[in-house]
Order: C-alpha cells, then sequence, then structure tokens
DNA sequence: GAATCGCTAGAACGAACGCTCTACTCAGAG
DNA sequence: CTCTGAGTAGAGCGTTCGTTCTAGCGATTC
C-alpha cells in the first residue's frame, strides 16, 4: 500500500541531464542533489543537516528532491552514503596501487588524505563516519548503506594485501584494522587540525603490515 | 554586557544534591543532567539531542537546565563532553594498569570496550566522537573539551608506554596511533555488531608495541 | 515572621524542521 | 494541434527546535 516499487530511480543510470547533454556538462539535478548532500553529510551529519539546505546548496528546488528521492530524508541519505562510498573507495584503490611495496602503498594513502583534509580546512574527513554513528540502530536504511560501504572497503583492502603476500585469514584481519585506524586517525587529524595524526598511523600500519611480510615472502 | 562571568557554576563540586543527603545516594540535579547528556550525545549526536529530550531524561526541568547551564545546549555539551573524557579515561586507565605486559594491557582494553559495546547493544561506542564529528570547526566552545579530551588519553597511553620501556619520542606518536585506532575500531564494532573489529585491532596493536619493546628492553 | 536565595516549574516565542500538495513549464508523441 | 508525463516551483501543513520569561516552592537567615 505503501507504493514499494517507486522508492526512487536508483541505479537506472540513465543521464538525468537534459537529453543530449555532454556527459560532464553540468550534472544534472538528481547528480547535484546527491553530491550536494554528501558534502553536506560529510560536514555536518544527518541531523544537522537540513532537506532545504540540501536544495539550496544543489541548485535545486524541494519539489525536485521529493521527485527524484521519494522516500525522504532517508533514502536520500542512504544515496549519498553510496556516493561517499565509491569517493572513498577511488581514492583507497589509487593509494593501494601507487606502489608495488605494501608499505608505501599505505602511507600513501594517509598521505592522500592528509592532503585532502588540510585542502578543505579540516572539514572533509571521511564522508560517512558522521552520518553512521548517528544513526547505528536506529535508521535501518542508512545502517545498510553504511555497512556496505565498510565490507567494500575492506574487500578492496583486503585484496591488496593478498596481493602483497599476505595469507588469507591474516589479509582479511589486518584489512579491518587498517580501515579502522585510518578512520580513526582522520578524525584526530580533524581534532587536532594537523596531518600528523594520519602520517604517523600511516607509519604505524607499514610497520605493523611489514611484520607480517617479512621472514615469509 | 552578555554576563561572561556566570556561564555556569563549573567545577564548583557542591554537593548540589539536598544538603545533607548521602553521596551517592541519588545524584542530584546538576549531575543527572550531565550524564543523561553524555549519554545522549553517545548515542544521537549533538544535533540529534534536544534540550527537552534530555531535561525529560535527567527528570528535571527546562528551567534546571537553564538555571545550570545558562550558556545554553553549547554548554550543556561542552561539560557532558567533559564527563565522557574522564568516563572513558578511567577506562583507559583501569585497562592499561590490568598487566606489566604492554600487550596485554592494550588488549584488556579492547576487550573491555568490546565487552561494554555488546552489553549495551551495540549503542554506546566513544561518548564524544559523534559530537566531536558534527561540531568540528563549527562550535568552539565543544571543540575545546573534545581537544581536551582528546589530549588527556593521550597523556594517559603515553606515560603507560613510557612505563613499559619505550622512549619518549615513539612513545607519544605510538600512543595517537592506539588512540585512532581504538576509535576506529569502536565505530567498525558499532556498524558490524560484532566485537571482532575491536579485538582484532586489540591484538594487532599488542603486535605493533611488542616490535618497539622487543629487542631494546 | 519576614526576607532571601537556590532551584523548580512550565507556558509561550519565533524559527526551522520534514513533508505534502497543487500549479506550472515544456519537449516529444500522436 | 492536443496530450502526456517528467521535472520545476514554492506555499503551507503540523511539529519540534532552542530559548526566554514569570511565577512559585521550600529551606535558611535575620
Amino acid at each position: 500500500m505503501t507504493t514499494p516499487e517507486r522508492t526512487s530511480a536508483k541505479s537506472d543510470a540513465k543521464p538525468t541531464t537534459t537529453p543530449g547533454a555532454k556527459a560532464e556538462a553540468k550534472p544534472g539535478t538528481r547528480e547535484r542533489i546527491v553530491r550536494a548532500t554528501s558534502r553536506l553529510l560529510q560536514r555536518q551529519g544527518y541531523e544537522g543537516t537540513g532537506i532545504k539546505q540540501i536544495s539550496r546548496e544543489a541548485e535545486a528546488t524541494l519539489g525536485s528532491v521529493y521527485h527524484f528521492f521519494p522516500g525522504g530524508k532517508q533514502e536520500l541519505a542512504a544515496e549519498a552514503i553510496r556516493h561517499g562510498d565509491e569517493e572513498f573507495a577511488v581514492l583507497l584503490r589509487a593509494g593501494l596501487d601507487s606502489s608495488t611495496d605494501l608499505g608505501e602503498a599505505i602511507t600513501t594513502c594517509t598521505r592522500m588524505l592528509a592532503e585532502e583534509l588540510r585542502a578543505s580546512d579540516w572539514q572533509d574527513g571521511c564522508p560517512i563516519s558522521s552520518t553512521a554513528l548517528e544513526t547505528v540502530g536506529r535508521v535501518p536504511v542508512i545502517e545498510a548503506a553504511v555497512t556496505e560501504a565498510f565490507a567494500h572497503w575492506h574487500a578492496i583492502v583486503t585484496e591488496r594485501l593478498r596481493a602483497g603476500g599476505i595469507g588469507e585469514e591474516d589479509a582479511r584481519e589486518l584489512a579491518g584494522t587498517v580501515i579502522s585506524a585510518l578512520e580513526g586517525a582522520e578524525l584526530a587529524a580533524q581534532i587536532a587540525r594537523s596531518e600528523q595524526p594520519l602520517l604517523v598511523t600511516g607509519k604505524h600500519l607499514a610497520r605493523l603490515l611489514a611484520s607480517y611480510t617479512d621472514g615469509r615472502a
């Protein structure tokens, strides 16, 4: 009775831009809304971000927001989490693939995160942690998107560690610690307004990984 | 002009209970308000927690809240952060002092955190991280309290590492990584609804610390 | 007994919240 | 031309927000 079929356009992958427009010309309304939501959630969290503020920043109207996301704020936030998921995954892959040496690959990740953080004046930390903490155990739709994001990142790191010569079981466990440490270090860096926590954590993670690869290989 | 002198009772340490009552009988209004705020901020974050909800949970009236915290929500939140700071510090000290072995001390910390988390049905993570993320760079009073809390915890861990035979510089750096990793692992555990991320991170931190103590001592 | 003071009590304010609703624009199909 | 349907536009709903305000309670002090 609640029109379960039309929860949103989801992954229709339709252009959404005015038909016939160039791919990267102007993002199209739906895309603009998702991007604005993602950035606002990252900076102000779920409860701190209003739908009207989103529509303002996205240069879309309230009507458009509810047109594309009939599920309201929760559905919109879940989609924004998926956007942030992919964003972080791209950075993670870029860093991890930057070197054949595992330690260097990890420290590159932390260096990239530190640079982004500084460039945003310590505002843009993890794109989903704030929303995740606020909604854990209370907004299932968002929780599901968050869980998937973590699993996604975990899989990326696990695969890289395996490729670096670490065994299946160890790789899975270490990947979890790597992501946790990055997450925590990013929070610490934001609070301290300093790149140091991220860079130091990178160094220690590299050392930890080395203790699994040295004497094996 | 804004009556800067009377921002609150602060650390008056007066009983606040009805005069003459036993120390632990019933916490007294101010204390009840701070405790309720701390728990609510931990679970729902800053923006997700309303002052009326706080007064309801604390079994105090709105008048009482503004009597004790004329600075409003911000001052109240800052005080609650300081409460959470001390709460976490107590657990940290208990865990770190539980063994003469550094690695065991750390894994005890993660085990304690995991137990608390499970006992609260994965609700009560770090008491300040949610609020910290929401207000970073936007609410100076709260930011200051958060910065102080991190510095406090950092000092506790640093001292323990030094006592465990790690040099000054290494101890300071490692303490930062330890706290970051705990913070991140707690978030991961909340999301996964599992003790595993915390326990695994404990194991890895112990191994990392061992790599600094072995071959030195 | 009157005055004082720390604290309780809750009605009321304007602003903002998430969301619903109707009206409108406009390109393409028949 | 009309018709259709995706998308735009924003007024307005009821609710809740943080805060202010006045009134009153009850114990202590003169």
